[in-house]
DNA sequence: TAGAAATGTCACAAAATTGTCACATTAACA
DNA sequence: TGTTAATGTGACAATTTTGTGACATTTCTA
């Protein structure tokens, strides 16, 4: 999986806690100790969520969330914040400072992981490791497996990535650039037609048992992943 | 599993967090929010150790592992005290009423599993490594024996212990970094390409019988585990 | 301590994936 | 219906990724 999650916390009990529960739910981590550390790790690859201690040595959290969420390049990464204990002055400081969503310590593991999922449905949802499925076509971001009626289908690195965006983001046709942006990433320099070529490959692998027909062709627009059959 | 672990914390995200990370590691586990709960549960069968939270309302954790240390049937089910800070009059008492270890809040997981598994093969080593089957392959992390059909085969410990990872996660793909991580061990500086080398060590171990087909390449991913064979 | 086993790394081979092009086909519209 | 722009498609070479054998080094064992 491409994308990670950033944990700032200065006490590492509670950030190897953290980063367990979050690999142990599909996603990759990375850990800081305290906001220089913070910095260092948000350049390109940005991460795709934030968890950001309340509490840290140094500056606290919410003047790292503010800016961040002033700076250009970093305002749409989502921040979750870490607080040590319900404060009410604390989560309006904190919402104030833009962050998404904030969760009080202690936390469970399936709280930590529902906020971050919510956060992730609305932002990236192509990020959450959940299974999909769409008409009997089925794929699952954490074993990689992708079916059809339950009969396995293969398909390339590319592939994949561009179904999953596809059966995350259904029902609204998308620009070559956009999937171009979406599928293989920001500041990739391919041309334009290659998002056909691979639509093609993709419809090629789905096809057999007509589901080559969600793949639909938006003349002058792109393509969408519709289950509504077009008309002949 | 046969056994389990008792879980006694009044705070609910805290004994859930511990109970995720006792299962994410292979231990079952039941939970108490209290005095009154954990003795209903400290009934044949006995559990294998107990968890317990210094801070208990109803009257303190130490009275309850004093108790259970004095009665003849419960005497010998090591108990791990969960302690608020690292208050060396805490750990007198406790160790004083005979508990095995104490772990201060807050902790690590890798802290908190290393000392249970250090109590349990103090106390019955055997309960630490359940035999793991997988379509036909057996594995038997105690004697360190592996089967296919019950004839045996050879394999080396890094072998070994990458197929016992793999056998108890199936069904999901792994980079070789996190590969590296769970098989090596974490801060080992080894090439990522390593892991290849292993995974077809381990497949020419486990072939002849069809059993490498479960070891499966993904792809600008890593491998993955898996009862479902590929397409083709 | 000698021999065997295990390990990590390298170089090269094999295989899969990818982006692009040229050309075919289709759809829109005057 | 003819023209034009957009899209579909097969082929292909370059690139990336993975498989594999060999080898030096380290670790275990008798």
């Amino acid at each position: 999986m491409s994308g990670y999650i950033l944990v700032v916390e200065d006490e590492t009990p509670i950030r190897e806690m953290i980063t367990f529960v979050l690999e142990q739910n599909g996603f990759n981590s990375v850990e800081a100790c305290d906001i220089k550390q913070a910095k260092e790790n948000i350049v390109e690859p940005y991460p795709d969520l934030i968890l950001l201690d309340w509490m840290l040595p140094g500056g606290t959290g919410v003047k790292l969330a503010q800016s961040l969420k002033q700076n250009e390049f970093t305002r749409n990464i989502p921040i979750i914040m870490l607080t040590a204990r319900a404060d009410e002055d604390d989560k309006v400081k904190g919402l104030d400072a833009g962050v998404d969503d904030y969760v009080t310590k202690p936390f469970s593991p399936k709280e930590l992981i529902a906020r971050i999922k919510a956060v992730m449905r609305r932002v990236s949802p192509t990020l959450l490791a959940e299974k999909v499925e769409f008409h009997g076509l089925k794929l699952d971001p954490v074993s990689h497996h992708v079916t059809i009626d339950n009969q396995a289908l293969d398909l390339g690195p590319t592939e994949f990535r561009l179904l999953h965006f596809f059966m995350t983001h259904t029902e609204r046709v998308y620009s070559r650039e956009q999937l171009l942006d979406n599928v293989w990433g920001t500041n990739v320099y391919v041309e334009d037609r290659t998002v056909d070529v691979h639509i093609r490959r993709l419809r090629k692998a789905i096809s057999g048992s007509g589901h080559e027909e969600f793949i639909q062709t938006v003349r002058g627009a792109g393509y969408r992943f519709s289950g509504k059959v077009k008309a002949s």
